[in-house]
DNA sequence: GTTGAGCGTT
């Protein structure tokens, strides 16, 4: 699989077709994601991308860090782990 | 209809 990517400083008007339209300039988007608060269900202003290889999410990171999105200039970095893989309800301690 | 540093739910 590809390499997940951070996202954040996103508008609230940012969605996750957004992003997949705005890192597929830079490279195979594989997925793309919007975090949205669980409760209200509104946009929490940071994502998380998912490239298709690693010089597709390096590049990303070069080229859409700083990109303006929706008329706010976007953070691009690695993603940290979430559980592991799998779907593990133990939860890595942060 | 509101807000603004950050690392997410299955």
């Amino acid at each position: 699989m590809g390499r997940r990517l951070y996202v954040g400083n996103l508008a609230w008007t940012v969605t996750d077709q957004d992003l997949h339209d705005v890192f597929s300039e830079a490279g195979k988007v594989e997925n793309s994601q919007v975090i949205m608060d669980r409760a209200t269900n509104r946009s929490r202003g940071f994502g998380f991308v998912e490239m298709a290889n690693d010089e597709d999410a390096d590049n990303a990171i070069k080229k859409l860090n700083g990109r303006d999105v929706k008329g706010r200039a976007i953070k691009v970095n690695e993603a940290q782990a979430r559980t592991g893989g799998g779907g593990a309800p133990h939860g890595r301690d942060r």
